[in-house]
DNA sequence: CTCCAGGTTCCGG
DNA sequence: CCGGAACATGGA
């Protein structure tokens, strides 16, 4: 398939999917209910055999880059961040599976996300069709239904911890029809982040994730903890009393029409710099004492 | 052993 | 509207 402007492995590695494992040269995955492989070669994508549709549109190859770019906001800190992650595209995820894997995201590195998935993916995920090289098979995200008759304890046993409850609850209320998340496509934004709200475990950032990463809103702009700090450092840089309310506003105004691959940009961009330069500095200096006040339990 | 992670929800000021 | 605290678990 003809891929100019991607990059598969920024794409797949940047902390919007999760379920993608490296093999060979390429990486193995599914999209949707299929198992897939997929190995950039040039200019083109090597995809296997018969899911040339469903991948092209899953790696959104259709997405104007260049226009794209041209809307970003014109500052040295988003420049570098463009420069680092040229070619990472907003794929186009199935709704639940980007909906619940988010949900458990919840307070987790993004390698602990992917175990989860892969977790619940073969515990309770139908098999994919097709299989890899070595003749291991793949699965699908477990559906709604297929979550919603598992008992809590059947979750924590995958190391979900609070989220367990979240996870259920959201894939009944799915499952029930209470919450339909197709309809949510015919919403407009603020509407459809309401609606997606009301599942249990979903609040703004995970709504905007989902609105981003599978409903094609790109004006969704998922603020975490890494993006906080990004807004603050790069654009309130010594500013005081800085709410998030602020920040919500700034970055919906700020970042225009493309916001959320602004966003996408600068979180992989500042994930990976601000790791490697704190790797770098001096443990001792890290250990320096803490005069914060350690949990008190006088709660019950 | 401590710190912290792609947060949400509930509570008091 | 805003800041705090609780909530589980496992890399680093």
């Amino acid at each position: 398939v003809p891929a100019p402007d991607f990059d598969l492995a920024l794409t797949l590695g940047c902390g919007q999917v999760f379920h993608w494992v490296k093999a060979g040269e390429g990486f193995r995955g599914v999209i949707g209910d299929k198992a897939v492989y997929v190995e950039k070669q040039g200019g083109e994508l090597l995809v296997t055999r018969g899911c040339e549709d469903i991948a092209r549109r899953y790696f959104a190859l259709d997405h104007p880059l260049d226009e794209i770019y041209a809307t970003f906001p014109d500052d040295p800190d988003m420049a570098a961040a463009l420069e680092f992650c040229r070619g990472l595209r907003i794929i186009r995820q199935p709704l639940w599976e980007c909906v619940a894997t988010f949900i458990t995201s919840s307070m987790k590195q993004v390698a602990h996300i992917a175990q989860i998935s892969h977790t619940l993916r073969q515990r309770f995920g139908r098999q994919a069709e097709g299989e890899d090289a070595e003749g291991e098979s793949l699965f699908a995200y477990p559906s709604p239904p297929d979550l919603a008759r598992l008992e809590e304890a059947d979750l924590r046993a995958c190391a979900l911890g609070y989220r367990a409850v979240n996870l259920l609850g959201s894939a009944r209320m799915i499952a029930s029809g209470e919450v339909d998340l197709d309809a949510i496509s015919a919403l407009d934004d603020r509407e459809a982040r309401a609606m997606l709200c009301r599942l249990p475990g979903v609040g703004v950032k995970v709504a905007n994730c989902a609105l981003l990463f599978a409903y094609e809103r790109f004006k969704a702009f998922p603020i975490d903890v890494w993006i906080e700090r990004v807004l603050r450092e790069f654009y309130f840089k010594g500013k005081r009393r800085v709410t998030v309310r602020r920040l919500e506003e700034f970055s919906s105004r700020y970042f225009g029409e493309y916001g959320g691959y602004a966003q996408q940009y600068l979180f992989h961009y500042a994930r990976k710099t601000w790791k490697e330069r704190e790797a770098s500095t001096a443990p001792a200096e890290r250990r320096s004492p803490k005069p914060k006040v350690r949990k008190t339990a006088a709660k019950r």
